[in-house]
DNA sequence: GCCATTACTTACATTTTTTATAGTATCATA
DNA sequence: TATGATACTATAAAAAATGTAAGTAATGGC
């Protein structure tokens, strides 16, 4: 929960449900646009910044720099900086972050599975 | 995505990454602030709307109403009115929003584990 | 000296989500 | 006639997330 007001209803309603529900606090560690994906390309092996823009077409450096800091604020993802010009930087997932594999993957399947229960109740209904 | 803006390039990436990702998909659907947690208190059996609201304390009405209207949207929550007065409304998990079980446990489980990484992490740190 | 490369940063604009507050319909009961 | 219970709806405003566009630092090669 990085640049959030930390008067506001929003915080607190976060914070409380982050308390008493682990699922929660779960879901605002990885719960931004891009970091699911961010973090299933990860599962496969450490990458640089410009690999995972590409892989990412349509992020923008703003937000991709955005969500990796949140990331290795969260100690999901470890960054790695080599002192060479121009700079190169690698990213890989840490112990805990590798964790989230059955959650994605199970993420995965289930998204799998409900597009193709989506596409059945169209269909039906024509 | 209920009420989002067609024209957006929010819009666009959103339906991009979930067409060739299925956890950015899954992750759509569920990922309202309070979704997960009520899908979670909903994993136990049928609720009413104002159980779930005393469930969720600090939810306002309105807030526990879109969100249970896009889990109906998405087919993960049935919907069942009954003809009386006053109301009673009843919401359940559907079977593919059942299937969510296992992810929210993962989730629930994994919550829990960072939660004790972070404060050995701040233990340390002192 | 100038350019290219990489991984950013900054300022600002727009869009999306969440919160706040007040109201509605129904009908049994007091 | 007024009240209470339930599950909402309407409108506005605040806050958070995302997008746009431009700029920066360092240095090896031309």
């Amino acid at each position: 929960m990085a640049g959030i007001k930390e008067t506001s209803t929003n915080y607190a309603n976060k914070q409380a449900l982050a308390d008493e529900c682990a699922e929660a606090y779960a879901a605002n560690i990885i719960g931004g646009q891009w970091s699911l994906v961010i973090c299933s390309w990860l599962l496969n092996g450490k990458l640089r910044f410009g690999e995972l823009k590409q892989l990412l077409p349509n992020i923008t450096e703003r937000m991709l720099t955005l969500q990796l800091r949140k990331l290795e604020a969260s100690h999901i993802v470890k960054r790695t900086i080599y002192a060479e010009v121009p700079p190169r930087v690698e990213y890989e997932l840490t112990a805990i972050g590798y964790e989230l594999k059955p959650i994605i993957k199970g993420l995965e399947e289930w998204g799998e599975k409900h597009k193709l229960m989506a596409i059945r109740i169209l269909a039906d209904n024509e």
